[in-house]
DNA sequence: CAATGACGTTGTATAAAAAGCAATATGAAG
DNA sequence: CTTCATATTGCTTTTTATACAACGTCATTG
């Protein structure tokens, strides 16, 4: 709505967008389509409060570090359930089965917010429960990102309870289980922990890329198999959006 | 210079430094001092590209998510030599001894930058190297915030070695040891590795309140110690600046 | 080494956009 | 239902941002 401080945005955007880091303020009034002295204003007020940075010879402008104040700001004020809550309500109802949102706290995946189903007869999960890792659709998400070595010593001194038949207990099929659970996207409880309860969950991921909470749904096995493949559609690109809402991005930073 | 922009930006500030979270149209007016109109039209456009953002009823503003893309972009950006480097001339030319910036890599800390005195004879540290982390300042300074069952398993099946009689070598101490670097905002490496060797570092810490790196000089025993306090008030304080810069705050986020 | 050219920076008249005022809408409280 | 407080929109005026042009600055090249 307001000219000059959407051209400003557009600039951090571009900055943002373009990673080679130098950019030239010739680059940039292209890229705006407007005259090169009100490109340089824009950047210099820009500059002046932070938000953006030059180079050593003053001649290219990159991100200034004023962001990481804003971003600590908003990290200091947000609470990741605020932004779920909205989610679990619509997957609550378009699925009519239970949904929720984990955390991790050491060896257990933690509920830190839930969303009953209007019809569902079960409610077996509460805010402030917690789970196992090895053997829930959350808890494997939790713990999804470690590596071989990670997780090996994670569960060293904590075995590994058997609740079922399918409950994974030996650590070298957790290990397959957790590389399954990256290259789908979301993990699967496949009565692992209790006869005829079935969960999906998939990670979300922040802007470090790091998993930072787990959004699930659960019911009844013959109700979840019968609409698995929406229910994961619905479960992975829930986390996706908030993934992407916690501003998670693909490369990691270099040193 | 571009008012409106300015203006802008100062809303961004205010929303970032009144956590209370909940900021209303009137509020930020009365903050800026001028019309209740434009205080509008500023904080639609900022809405607009996700800067801010508002509450259910559309009654209160605060930061927006938008925030979190800039901040990793910034980040994949962002090498942290760059940001140190000036630091790290600075230092050395101001206490004539070797300056050296450290990451941790597993049970390692690694130098990624060093800027050596004019008047220094030994070179210890080159870039690419890397030292244990119990008995050098800067490795003490990466694994400060571990808590005490952190350190035990990270040591857990990796001892520690002695190479002088000053070498903390028994997990107790070490977990003592962190404690005072944490409450003193330094580490001091007191011929700890090295004969003749005195190491101080301070912790560059990151908008997430995690330590990212340390900053560190060292020099031989007898003129570290004649200059000792000056040299931890220039360590010290150039940790804090550096971990400002990244966004680094008081406080840590809730859930 | 001078000349050329590319790019960044600053001064200024003018056109355009943002500010302010006032009117209207919305929603909460009594 | 009325009243009050706050948010939102329309419109005129003034301010401000813009574009143009001139000037600096630096690097490249003949």
């Amino acid at each position: 709505m307001i000219q000059s401080v959407e051209r400003a945005l557009s600039l951090l955007d571009y900055l943002a967008e373009h990673p080679e880091s130098k950019h030239s303020l010739t680059e940039m009034t292209e890229f705006l389509g407007i005259d090169k002295s009100s490109v340089f204003r824009l950047l210099s007020t820009l500059m002046n409060r932070g938000l953006v940075r030059q180079d050593e010879g003053r001649k290219t402008y990159q991100l200034g570090f004023g962001i990481y104040t804003l971003a600590a700001a908003l990290r200091t004020q947000t609470k990741i359930t605020e932004i779920v809550s909205p989610f679990l309500r619509r997957i609550a109802v378009e699925t009519n089965e239970n949904a929720h949102l984990a955390v991790r706290s050491g060896m257990s995946a933690v509920f830190v917010d839930r969303e009953r189903a209007s019809k569902t007869i079960s409610a077996n999960t509460n805010i402030g429960d917690s789970e196992e890792l090895h053997c829930t659709a959350v808890g494997k998400c939790l713990i999804s990102e470690l590596d071989e070595k990670s997780l090996r010593i994670l569960f060293e001194d904590a075995p590994m309870s058997r609740y079922t038949d399918n409950t994974i207990t030996d650590i070298d099929s957790l290990v397959a289980e957790m590389a399954k659970v990256r290259e789908l996207g979301y993990a699967v409880d496949a009565e692992e922990y209790e006869r005829n309860v079935v969960c999906l969950a998939a990670p979300i991921i922040n802007f470090e890329g790091v998993v930072e909470a787990a959004i699930g749904i659960s019911g009844p096995k013959d109700r979840m198999e019968a609409q698995m493949d929406a229910f994961i559609r619905t479960i992975r690109e829930a986390g996706l959006e908030l993934s992407e809402t916690l501003g998670a991005r693909r490369s990691r930073p270099s040193l």
